[in-house]
DNA sequence: TTGTAGGCGTTATCAT
DNA sequence: ATGATAACGCCTACAA
């Protein structure tokens, strides 16, 4: 009830015991004695004792903070996945008495941040979003020695750190499989940007499906920029309008397929009819219901939980943090597929 | 280079000057002479010299840290306004050398954590997101003595506290007021939850409206809900297949919108044409474009970028905190009203 | 202009 | 089982 609060020198002398031993009873060290520690608890409770965290961190060097260092560049990494990651993550944060920390930077700080995330533990481990296909931020967090996870893959070394993805090849091999097989030819693929791993992989499972039915990989059919809606809208009315327009559309997020669809309704396209669109959906909140009645049923997709993603990843971070040599860990969701009522044969 | 990281001690001792005298320079005192200062920044700079956050917070009681708390019920508030207002925010304090940091908690535990939060300054001041109409915690924060800045407003004593707002009870006035111009009698509002005060604003606002123009106001054509997509889509199902359907519906989010777009498309009505639709409109980065070919565009609206708000917010904060006992500042921003192409006459 | 010394609130190492 | 005491790394009176 009382907004005052207490320090351990008080509380101590309130017991008259040292500060050694309330600390000891407090942090559950097994030497004291039951009956002090429930003398001490009571008593902590009652005088509304809260550690300081400051004195804390100074004391053990552990902050209990995860960090995430999000880019402000054009590419802004904040977004709808990014915030659904977030409330995953921050839920498993909470569970075990970490914060989650943000701190906004330019590219080139990135580096330097981690530098001093680590050297003064501000964080005590940090998680790496949008893995490139080369990532340099992996050696650098391994040589400075600072606990990460990478939420995706980078294209080497796999086996060297902590990473949670989901099995991106093989969707998108599975989704182009489906449309090939109602019988379209000519599908595009609306992606991600490619400099990232995970559209990369995406591309190639794309590329794979192709090839084994011997279908041609055109390059005029494959867009890769950062997934919003305007990229989606204006990509898909660009395919359409063309001369040799797809009868199938893959998005690689639902953000660009909700871009695809206006382009497709503007154009008088019935979907599913007229045209297919399908993509992968990381089940955004946003766009979820209970019923079922989302955009996540509507659309034919693939799709994992990234909400469930930033829950694991944090998970993984925080055991990775508490025992700090083991061994790497990687985990590897399979997404499922859905039929939607976006596709259907060609006309 | 090196990630060998330096204390103040080492530092001050490989200058030959005492720690009061590094500290002082670095930290701008006046009294260092340039010449000294010059060489302990150089010194600092070649050493890799940084200080240790949680030394620092616990000598000056200062963290560097904002705090927003976001709540983990069925009413997540994690969502796309609030990683948009998030990187605003994250923005303004990366500028002014904070961090951001989020904590997951239930509803009842949000007290408790603000408490937390300001007893061991773990926080150097809070967001208060989503305020209600009799907001709790604006008495709490103030009791406790924790600098804070409301996004939005509670519904009484604005002048004890900061806030920035939007005018959402004219941006909604004014919306109604031009689709009755346009002829429409019959129009639904699709609004927020109305515990929250910005939706009783806008409410009020629409109200305000109908009245002016002598419109009766039927309840039936208002409903309030957590503004996500399956929200829009079925309550503009069920509004459009009862007996006396609205012939404008006015949605209090664009993620709404987007649901009723979709219901519209697939009941197969024209937007514009057979019904209009109108909404407000954060500027949510997912579904902007630079061309202006994005949904903002798309929809009759008024808006206002909430990234902008969250950049506003955290900058009004910082200044709060630096300055301890300066009067509650306000703000109230003007929402901007764009006509695009789902509105238009009734049929 | 610079330095000395104590304090911020914990944890951890030795003792007892 | 409990207690003194020294870190942890920085800031800041107070002195010089």
């Amino acid at each position: 009830m009382s907004d005052s609060v207490v320090n351990l020198k008080q509380l101590s002398k309130s017991l008259g015991l040292s500060q050694t031993t309330v600390s000891r009873a407090l942090n559950g060290f097994p030497e004291v004695s039951e009956k002090t520690r429930a003398k001490v608890q009571a008593a902590a409770e009652k005088l509304n004792y809260r550690p300081s965290p400051s004195a804390t961190s100074l004391a053990t060097g552990k902050s209990r903070i995860i960090g995430h260092v999000v880019p402000v560049s054009e590419h802004r990494m904040i977004n709808p996945h990014f915030s659904d990651f977030v409330a995953g993550a921050s839920d498993a944060y909470a569970e075990a008495g970490y914060d989650l920390l943000i701190r906004a930077a330019l590219p080139e700080q990135e580096a330097d941040i981690y530098r001093d995330f680590a050297s003064r533990n501000r964080v005590d481990g940090v998680v790496v979003h949008g893995p490139m296909v080369h990532e340099p931020r992996i050696k650098l967090l391994q040589s400075i020695g600072l606990p990460f996870v990478v939420h995706g893959r980078a294209g080497d070394e796999e086996h060297s750190y902590s990473w949670m993805d989901v099995d991106n090849r093989s969707a998108f091999e599975q989704l182009t499989h489906y449309l090939i097989e109602l019988g379209h030819r000519r599908i595009a693929l609306i992606n991600g940007l490619e400099s990232m791993n995970f559209a990369r992989r995406r591309r190639l499972g794309y590329e794979t499906a192709l090839s084994d039915h011997k279908l041609p990989v055109d390059p005029d059919l494959v867009t890769s920029e950062d997934m919003n809606e305007p990229y989606g809208y204006r990509s898909t009315r660009r395919l359409l309008e063309a001369s040799s327009a797809p009868t199938a559309l893959i998005y690689s997020s639902i953000l660009s397929a909700l871009g695809g669809l206006r382009a497709v309704n503007e154009m008088g396209l019935r979907p599913g009819k007229d045209i297919s669109l399908a993509t992968y959906d990381d089940r955004l909140s946003f766009l979820q219901a209970g019923d079922g009645a989302g955009q996540s049923s509507y659309f034919t997709s693939v799709h994992s939980s990234i909400q469930d993603a930033g829950r694991r990843v944090g998970e993984m971070l925080i055991s990775q943090i508490k025992d700090k040599n083991s061994a790497p860990k990687f985990e590897l969701w399979k997404s499922q597929m859905d039929i939607g009522k976006t596709t259907g044969p060609p006309r």
